[in-house]
Formats: C-alpha cells, structure tokens, sequence
RNA sequence: UGGGGUAUGGGGUAAUUGGCAGCCCAACGGAUUCUGGUUCCGUUAGUCCAGGUUCGAGUCCUGGUACCCCAACCA
C-alpha cells in the first residue's frame, strides 16, 4: 500500500454513523441539501489532542459534504473564559489545517437569546424561580424519584415577564432568582425537570463587557445558537445524550430562521498514559506543575506541536479511529505509530550519543605535526528521501559511541561490538574492538579498536558483512546537548483506579534529563523546531525555546527495551 | 433506585443492512536493509451470555450480564 506515499495519501478511514444521517438526510431532502457543522470550544483553556477528534468530525463532514463548518466559542460563562484561549484556539484549529467559514460566538446572540427566553415566557413554558441554587437541586429529586414543582411555578406571564426584564437590569442579586424552562418535574430525564436558563452572574465579560448580568446556561445557548447559524448536525460528546431531548424541546417551541437541526452524539477521545481533562491540566498550568499549556509534557495540541508531532499524523490517527458512539480507550501507542508513519518521510537523521564512551581506534593515522587526521564523509541525510542530499561528518580516531552498543560479554542475539568482532561505523569504516579500559565501578569507559582503511565509506571490497552498524560522533567535534525524555506524560487515567488528588497521580520520573549527550557538529546547521531522527534512538524536536535541548518526539519501535530485558 | 447509551481477537474499527467476519495497531515468525528504523511476506487470535426465528444471524425476537452517562445557577 505505498505506492502512494504522498502526506495526503488517504488511508480506509473507519465508519462514521453521522455520515451515514448526513446521507439519509439528502436522501430525505431534510435540509434541501445543505450540510453544515460547527466546532464549539468553550474558550477557557487550550485544546487537547481529545479536541482533535470532535474538529476531524466537524470540519470532516463539511468538507466531505461539500458544507460548512464554523468556529463558535461558547462563551456563555463569564467565569472561566478568556480571548487568550480563544487566540489559543484558533490558532491550533489552523495548524491542524483547517480553516473555519466563520468565527462565532454564542455570544453574539445574546439579544437573540433573550427575546425567545420572553417568547417561551409568553407561552407559559418558562418561569422565575426565586429560589437558590440548593433548594432547586433539592426539589429535582433523584433518580427513580420524582421531583416538586416550584412554589413559583405558576406565576403568571405579565409577573415572569416583569421580574425577567429585572433582571436583566440588574435589580437582583447575584443567584437570588433564575429563570427556569417549565417542562416536566416527573421527567424520568433530570434534564428535562425544569432546566435553567438564565442565572444572574455579574460579572464582565470578555466580549460584551459589562453590558448582561444575566447569563444563558449550556442548554439555553446551545441549539438555540445551532438554530440561528442554520446548523444542520451538531455533534457533541456522549455525556449530552440525555440532553438532546432538552435541545430539541427548546426548538420546537421557537420561531426558527432555519430548519431545525439535530445533535449526534459520540464518544470523547481518551489515552493511556493521558490526562484528557482540561480541569486537570488547567491545575497543571496554575499550580506550576508545568511550564504552561504548551509544555511539552502536556498533551495540549501546542504542547505536541512543540514536541514535534506532525498535525498530519493526528489527523491520520483520527480518521482512523472514526466516529463512533462506543466507550474506549486507545493506547498512546497507536496515535505514537501514525508519529512516526508521518516522520519517518521527512525526518532529517543525525548521529547522537546519550550516554557516551570513548571508541579509540589505536591505527589511525597522524599528520605530520603529530595530530590526528580528520576525514570527513558524506552521509545520506534521509535514506527514505534522497533529494534530502548529503552533509560532511568529521570522523578521527577518538569517538564517542553508544554505551549499550559495546559489551565485553555479548548475550546470544546481541550483534553489536563486542572483543574481536567487527562491525561498522555508519558511512566511514569497519572497525574490530581489540580491548577495553574499566573504571573503578567496573564500567566500561574505553574501547580499543583498529580500523580497516580498505572499507572506507562503509563497504568492503572482498564483500564481506558485518552484522551491525553503529552510529559515532567525533570527540574532537562533538557538540555538548541536553535531551528531554519524556517517557510517560501522565500517570495512567482509568475510571476506577484513580483516588485521591489527581495530581497524586502524576509519575515523578515523568521527565528524564540527560545532560552533556554527544551530537554531531551537522546537527547545529538544522533549523530549530524541527525533528530530527538520532540514527537508532528516535525521534526528537529541537526545542525552539532553547538552545540545543531536544524533546524524544517518540523512540522509533520502544520495544527495544523489552528485547534488552529478553536477553 | 428511574432514565439514557454501548458491547466484534490483546487495543481499536468495519461488514453491501439476513449471505464467506474484513482492516489498522500490538505480538510472533521469515525476507530485505549501511539505522535492531523503513519496506515486504506470513502466523496467532474475535461477534458479552442463554434461548428462539431462519436454508443461513455480528445483524431480527425474548430474557439476562457487564460497562459508561444523568439529580451544576459548568460546558
């Protein structure tokens, strides 16, 4: 399947039962053919890689209907929004490679929304309750019990008409009344037994100021905002099922511009090893646990941007998964795969050395002056992409190499050096290991090698093979760097298995530094925040923020671990 | 306790709507390879349970089981 090995190259995507209504839908003709979604972030924090999925589904129906799909900020709650989120938003929506119709916002619509609150007031299916928020919750009874209905029930129109426009004048205080949807107290649906609507919240806002101290809820913005965009299918996460009969009990009762539309539900995106709750990584960022929303660790679509995930690999592992409606949770593993599907084409590869030792190759040849010569070779700079071209690597006879690439006892399976084999160093020579010096702890510092001049480049005349090629770095060039592994992001978030504070939770050895790693000189002349591969170790984003640090983006099969422990 | 949902190999996701259970990841085996990467070939393995209808059931019927969501003036 590669012949096509083009970024756009589509993959079977996975069934998606909302385009399937789309399909019947203009089949039925309920919409005269039009199709059109939107993307309803509330702006009070960044997007997470759980987001990616619900902008897939949004924007991914549009495009393949040939409709639309707008961007609308649900900013219905004064409290915990801010324009900083929604500039973090659209600008991750953009990176990922969409480019929403419209920017709107539910807050656009609060005229609207107030007059049609005084046409369901005129139509007695609304009401003032004066109540607080814990006598209303009490009355909403319990599940298999049924609740009671307001003393203020039934109010007339003419006195719920005249304390709503109060209140939005600002007579009252804060909590002290509500206006309230009059449904159905006995509803076997909690949602339905008089929902709020408007709650009194002074407070500015970050749109309209202080122009409303009466704010819409979730489920009185909503569908109503869907209904005046001319939205045709709504798609929201499972936990709105039991509201989607509250959604259409709105509309049924309002003079709509368009036809009404529908709201699809689906399963939320979840991670092992990922905390995909925005409160949680919200107390990350506040309690300085990370450096910010784009922290690398954190699983925020600028935290991966800056890691060096590509956008196209999350759109990839999206349309893999589909849309579907059933509960589950997808090992970090699989969306790490796409990761490196994607970088494996354009990934620069580089010769690194996390945990060096010194490689001395005891024929190597001085010049007159009594120092070592310095060859240069040319190595492939991505054997996935030739037009990637060649870049000069300095090669003497003192290197660093690999620490696990050497043992004095090799293990069955190991093909590395090891006393009397020979192996190759990447596009230079063949080197056989003769001896090795140990410090005091017994740890290999030093190995002893001689080289053979006829394999120059990396190949032998008489044909001969070696089992493993090793990757190197010059000693007398070597650049000093810092690389970040982060090996887990978060501690694993299973219903269940989590008690106490969350943060509890979170695995200290999360983040592992090693300092003083040895790169090779060509690795300064690429360009920051870019990824590259280390030949055998992974991948890695050179942090744009700091110089000569690098995130591992992913390893490149993470087994390698699990092989070492088998041997 | 009432309501709303969901169940397909180890993890996900399909099945022309009643017609050979397919695909991706993982695992395992082999081939290629100047990265223990990539690529290629192959193997293992699945319809929640119990009945029923039918020539034929993942799909339809009956009855169970498990898990998720709902009693915010959050979204």
């Amino acid at each position: 399947m590669s012949a096509d090995t083009s970024a756009e190259s589509p993959t079977s995507s996975a069934g998606d039962f909302v385009a399937d209504a789309v399909r019947a839908d203009a089949i039925a003709g309920t919409y005269g053919g039009r199709v059109q979604t939107r993307f309803p972030p509330e702006p009070n924090g960044y997007l997470h890689i759980g987001h990616a999925k619900a902008i897939i589904a949004d924007f991914g129906i549009a495009e393949q209907f040939g409709g639309v799909c707008n961007l609308r900020f649900d900013d219905t709650n004064p409290d915990t929004e801010e324009a900083e989120f929604a500039d973090s938003i659209l600008h991750d929506i953009h990176w990922l490679g969409f480019s929403p119709a419209n920017v709107f916002h539910a807050s656009d619509y609060f005229c609207v929304l107030y007059t049609w609150a005084q046409v369901l007031i005129e139509q007695g299916l609304a009401y003032v309750d004066d109540q607080d928020a814990e006598t209303v919750s009490a009355q909403r009874g319990g599940y298999g019990k049924p609740g009671i209905d307001s003393p203020y029930r039934e109010r007339s129109v003419a006195e719920n008409l005249d304390l709503f426009h109060r209140m939005k004048a600002g007579e009252f205080s804060d909590g002290s009344r509500v206006l309230r949807a009059k449904i159905d107290m006995q509803s076997d649906n909690m949602w339905l037994r008089d929902p709020v609507m408007y709650r009194i919240r002074t407070r500015h806002h970050f749109r309209t100021g202080d122009d409303w101290c009466i704010y819409p809820t979730y489920d009185w913005a909503h569908g109503q905002s869907d209904a005046v965009e001319g939205v045709t299918h709504s798609m929201c996460t499972l936990e709105f099922e039991d509201h989607r009969a509250l959604y259409d009990w709105f509309l049924d009762h309002l003079p709509l511009p368009h036809e009404q539309p529908r709201q699809y539900e689906f399963a939320r995106l979840e991670f092992t090893h990922t905390v995909t709750s925005k409160r949680r990584l919200a107390q990350l960022v506040r309690e300085g646990r990370v450096d910010g929303w784009d922290d690398p660790r954190m699983p925020t679509l600028s935290g991966l941007r800056r890691r060096g995930y590509p956008a196209s690999a999350i759109k990839e592992f999206c349309r893999s998964i589909g849309v579907s409606k059933t509960n589950s949770t997808h090992a970090i593993e699989e969306l790490q795969w796409h990761v490196r599907e994607q970088l494996n084409k354009v990934a620069l590869r580089r010769m690194a050395v996390l945990r060096p030792i010194e490689l001395v190759i005891d024929n190597w040849p001085l010049d007159v002056a009594g120092n070592q010569v310095v060859e240069h070779f040319d190595i492939v700079n991505n054997p996935e992409d030739p037009s990637e071209g060649t870049r000069s690597v300095p090669f003497t006879g003192r290197l660093w190499i690999e620490a696990e690439d050497f043992e004095v006892n090799p293990p069955p399976g190991y093909f590395r050096l090891s006393p009397g084999r020979e192996v190759r160093l990447r596009g230079a020579y063949f080197v056989t290991a003769t001896s090795a010096e140990t410090d005091d702890a017994g740890r290999v510092v030093r190995v002893h090698v001689t080289y053979d001049p006829a394999t120059k480049g990396g190949s032998a005349p008489d044909g001969r093979k070696v089992k493993s090629t090793m990757h190197w770095v010059s000693a007398g060039h070597a650049h000093d760097a810092t690389v970040g592994l982060y090996r887990h992001l978060f501690a694993t978030e299973r219903p269940g298995e989590t008690t106490g504070d969350p943060l509890d939770d979170i695995d200290p050895r999360s983040r592992e530094v090693l300092v003083g790693c040895k790169v090779e000189p060509a690795l300064a002349e690429t360009s920051r925040g870019q990824v590259v591969q280390f030949e055998r170790l992974g991948y890695f984003a050179l942090d744009p923020d700091q110089p000569m640090f690098f995130h591992r983006t992913v390893g490149l099969k993470d087994e390698w671990a699990a092989q070492q422990k088998r041997l």
